[in-house]
DNA sequence: AAGATTTACAACCGCGAGCGA
DNA sequence: GTCGCTCGCGGTTGTAAATCT
């Protein structure tokens, strides 16, 4: 037990260094995609099928839209997860150049604390934040938590913790998608020549997602216009 | 100045689906 | 039918950096 206290944990995480990704994104240019762990094996990178896919799929893949989301992918991102649930690759989807992992993390770095905070539109936080880490300001506003605790009462770290362990306890997440309220301002609701109904809960918990996805493709549904369906 | 806290994001993990042998 | 392999997804955790005390 005390040569536990004496050895420094090694770190878990291995973040990937240029060179990997200069190695990585050499051998799919000249290889292609797919093929995960012949990629791990033949580029020479100490890495895992997984970890190489990952890698590509989040960072490396030259389509990828990096820096702060719009205001119109929040809004999307927010009705989508309305409707689809915790079902990132689907809302990414529907976001040209965002991925799974960057609509996750953001959803639950930005606005899944809105949600709580129900204040909807205001992207003040985000940019505050990133010119915080660019190091151009210094302003307590950028300080969603403290500030929060303050205005609300309510310590939003305080409560993702008991959500994260309550989460653990059931393995549940659409549950916590149904009990979620994401603040929305806006009903939305299906338009008066709609055939569907639904109750308090995520759309898509009674309906094929890619049903969904077909009719806001195919311009049945308007995504920018309160999700009102426009049968045609 | 130093340690604690907070934040965003990259990366890992476990599970399940798909597919060919 | 089932076994093994690969891939993709969603949840979770670790890390770096900024800020606070």
């Amino acid at each position: 037990m005390e040569s536990m206290k004496s050895v420094k944990p090694q770190p878990k995480k291995n973040l990937w260094k240029p060179e990997e990704d200069l190695v990585l994104k050499a051998y799919i240019e000249a290889h292609g995609e797919g093929k995960w762990t012949t990629v791990s094996k033949k580029s020479g990178l100490k890495r895992g099928g997984k970890s190489c896919r990952l890698r590509w799929k989040n960072y490396l893949r030259p389509d990828i839209k990096r820096g702060d989301m719009s205001q119109e992918e929040e809004d999307l991102i927010i009705r989508l997860h309305k409707l689809l649930g915790n079902r990132w690759s689907l809302i990414a989807g529907r976001l040209p150049g965002r991925t799974d992992n960057e609509v996750k993390n953001h959803w639950n770095t930005y606005l899944n604390k809105r949600g709580k905070k129900r204040v909807i539109g205001s992207n003040k936080h985000q940019e505050s934040n990133k010119k915080i880490r660019a190091g151009n300001i210094s302003n307590e506003a950028c300080r969603p938590n403290s500030s929060s605790i303050a205005e609300t009462g309510i310590d939003v770290r305080k409560e993702e913790k008991e959500e994260r362990s309550h989460m653990k306890k059931t393995n549940s997440s659409m549950d916590e998608t149904q009990s979620f309220d994401s603040g929305l301002d806006f009903p939305i609701v299906p338009g008066t020549s709609a055939v569907f109904g639904f109750e308090d809960q995520p759309f898509m918990t009674n309906l094929d997602s890619f049903f969904f996805l077909e009719a806001l493709d195919s311009g049945w549904v308007d995504p920018n216009s309160h999700l009102q369906w426009i049968m045609p």
